[in-house]
DNA sequence: CATTAAGCGAGACGGTACGTCTAGTCTTATG
DNA sequence: CATAAGACTAGACGTACCGTCTCGCTTAATG
C-alpha cells in the first residue's frame, strides 16, 4: 500500500517530481472497479473513469495505456491475498475447500467479475490474453497446485504425476460453467470433481 | 458486386416487395465473418460490415439488432453440421474421436474463433450469453450427449449417470485450456479426458 | 437564403441524401456570431458552437474545416447587402455617406466585429487571410470603388487616376484606426478624409 | 549556453535570493521570437517556449502573466533603436524616409511580423489592445510625430495642425494595405502619401 | 561559516478543447 | 416496400496545452 515515495511524513503529495499521486492512483483503480460493477465492462470508460474518481483524463492515460490495464491492475490488487489453498494436512480435504472457494470467488466476488470480464475481453485481444497469462494466471495455477505439491511430497501422490493436467481436470470444469454454460458451481459439484481425482490417482496405486 | 450466392435465379431482385434481399442477407454475413477474421472482434463495426459488404447500415439494423446478432447468424450457419459425434458402437472410442474433433473446432477453426470471440463478449453481456446458451450451446451439449445416451442404452454406462455433470468433466478442461489458460489441446489430453472418465464410471459395475 | 435543395415543400428536412439540414446550418451560424459577441473570439469553440446550435460535432466538422471558416460564412452571410455605397450624382457626397456607413460598420456593428476578429486571425493564418480577400475584400472594394467610377465616367475625376491607391487614402486611415489605434472614427474624420481626397484630384484640374 | 546577457560578471547565476536569472530571461525570449518565426503565432505556446528554452513553465509564469507578454517583451527589446525618424531639415524627406522605412519594417522585418501577431491578437483581447497601445504604439505615435512637430517648429506647417489626424492619414494606408489587404507597400506608394499630406498642408500658405 | 530564502528545472496534477471514430436513427429516391 | 445513400445526434477516443502545485537543488547575502 506504501508507493515508492522518497519521504514518509504524513502529508500526502498530489504529483510532483517524487512521483505520482497515491491518491489519484487509488481514485482510479477504484472508481474502475465500481463502474464495473454497476454498469459492465462496455460502462467502464476512460472518460468516466476520469469523472468519477475526479482525475484528469490524461493523468490515467499517463500511467496506463488503456482501460483494461487499468482494470487488470485494480484486479491484481484486490485478490493477492486471495486463493491461496489451506494446508489441511489432507489432500481431500485441501481440494474440497480450495476449490469450493475458487468457484465462490469465481461466481460471488466482485474481483471474480473482474476477472471474467478481463478473460472475455482476452479473446479479442491477444496481448491482453499473455498478459493475463504471465501476470496472474501463472501465479494462481502455482497457488492452486500446492495441495498437490504437497501430497507428492508426502507421498499420497505418485511422484510422476501430471500436475498441469490434474489441474486442468480440477479446475478446467469450473471455469467452463462459470464462463460458457453459465450454470452454477455448488459444493457437490466442486466435490465430485475432487472425487473424481481421488478416484483415479490416490485408490489406484494403494 | 457479383457475391457467392447459393440461390442461381438469373433475377437477383435487391429488396423490394418480394421481401428481403438475401444477396444482402450473405453479403452481411462474409463481410462479418471476413473481418473477425482480419482485425479481431474490435474490427468489426456497423460501419465496417456496411462499407464491405456494398450494403446500406439501415439495412443491417432492419435485419440485425448488433454486430453480435450478425457473427451469432454467421456462426450459426457455418457450424451446424460440424461437431455431431459418430457412432462407432463404442463409448471410448466416441468420446475419443468427438473431443478431438472439438478441440480441434475450438482451437483451429474459423467458426471456432467466432465462438471464442463471442463467448468472450458474452462476459460482458448477459443478453448475449443468455442467446449463446439458448440458440447454441443447448443443441451442442444434446449432440455431445449423444455417445453417453447410446452407452447407457447399451448398458455400458449406469442408467443414473448425472449426464450433465459429466459432460462438465468431459468438455470442461478443453474450454479451460482455450479460454484461460491458452494451452494446447493435443490428443494425448483429450484422450486422458475419456480414461479418466472410463476408469471412473466404468470400472465401477466390472 | 434558399439553399440548393431539389424539392421545395414546407416540411424542413434534417439531413439525409438530398443534402444537408438547412436547419442546422443555420443553427451554428447564429451560435458562432452569438458566442463571438458574448465571449470573444477564444470565446468560440467548435463544442461550444455544437452545444449551443443543439447540434453534433461531427455535423460541424462535415461542413465547416475549422471555426474560422463558420465564422467567415456568418460574416459572408451577415454582410452581402451591406456597404454598397447610394449614387447621389454627387462625388463628395457619395464618398461622405459612405465611409461614414463603413466606419459605423466596422466599429458598431456585429458582422464588423467578426470582420475584426477574422482580420485579426488572419494575421496569424495566411490561408485565413488569402480566403478573407478573396472572397470578401475584393467584391467589398469593387463596391468602395464605385463612387470613384461614376465620377470619372461622369468627367468628375481624371481618367487616369489610381483608383487603388485613392481607395487606400481613402479607407486606410479608417482601418487603422479600427485596427490598430483604436481611436473612434466620428463623422468629422471621414469627412475630412473626403475634403483631403477632393482637394487633391478634383480642385487640382479644375 | 552562452547568451547574449547585458550584465557582464563572470558568475552567470541562475536564480536565487538575489533575484531573477538573466540567463532564463533571454533564453524565454528568444524561443518565443524563434518559434513564432517558425511556426506563427498558434506554435507559440507556454510549454513550447519552455522546452525550447530549457527553462520550467513555472519560471515563465513567475514573470510574464501569458503567451503575449512575452511577445510583448520580446518585441519591446527588438524594436526600441528602430523607427525614431532623422532630422534632414526638410519636412518632405523626412517624411519620405520614414515612411519608407515604416514600411519596410512592418513587412520585411522580424519584429514587424511580432507587430503583425500581436496586432492580430489584440483583436480578440481588449486588454492586449490597451497594452499595445500604452506600451508601445503611443510612443511610436510620439516618434512618428517629430518630423511634423519639427516642422510647425520652423514655420513649415501651420501652428494649428490637427497633428493625430495628419498621422493617421499618412501611416494609416501602410497598415492597411499590411494588415488588411496584403499588398505590397514600395517607395511610390509612400511617396504618394508624403505627396498628398504636402499638397494639401504647405500648399495652402503658399 | 552555517543558515536561510528566493529562483530554478522538473514534472504531476485537474481541466478544456481538439479532431476522429462509431453507434444507432432518420429521410429520401430508386427499382 | 426493401434498398443504397448519407446526414443527423450522441458520446468516447487519445492528444495537446493550459495554468497550478509541490519538490529538491543551487546560490549568495545574512547572522
Amino acid at each position: 500500500m506504501e508507493s515508492s515515495t522518497t519521504h514518509s511524513d504524513n502529508t500526502r503529495h498530489r504529483g510532483n517530481r517524487h512521483g505520482r499521486s497515491e491518491e489519484a492512483r487509488q481514485a482510479v483503480l477504484e472508481a474502475a472497479d465500481d463502474l464495473l460493477a454497476e454498469r459492465g465492462f462496455a460502462g467502464v470508460t476512460m472518460e468516466g473513469i476520469a469523472a468519477r474518481a475526479g482525475v484528469a483524463k490524461q493523468t490515467i492515460y499517463r500511467w496506463w495505456p488503456s482501460k483494461v490495464d487499468v482494470l487488470l491492475e485494480a484486479f491484481t490488487e484486490d485478490m493477492a491475498e486471495h486463493l491461496t489453498p489451506e494446508d489441511l494436512g489432507d489432500l481431500g480435504a485441501d481440494l474440497r475447500v480450495h476449490l469450493a472457494r475458487l468457484a465462490d470467488f469465481l461466481t460471488e466476488s466482485d474481483p471474480g467479475a473482474v476477472f471474467r470480464a478481463l478473460t472475455g475481453q482476452a479473446q479479442h485481444d491477444p496481448q491482453l490474453a499473455a498478459r493475463l497469462r504471465d501476470d496472474h494466471l501463472s501465479h494462481q495455477r502455482t497457488r492452486d497446485a500446492l495441495p498437490l505439491r504437497r501430497a507428492i511430497a508426502r507421498g499420497d501422490l505418485p511422484a510422476d504425476l501430471d500436475v498441469d493436467t490434474a489441474l486442468d481436470h480440477l479446475v478446467g470444469p469450473i471455469h467452463y460453467r462459470v464462463l460458457v454454460t453459465g450454470a452454477p458451481v455448488p459444493r457437490e459439484f466442486t466435490d465430485d470433481l475432487v472425487a473424481a481425482f481421488l478416484d483415479r490417482h490416490r485408490a489406484g496405486p494403494r
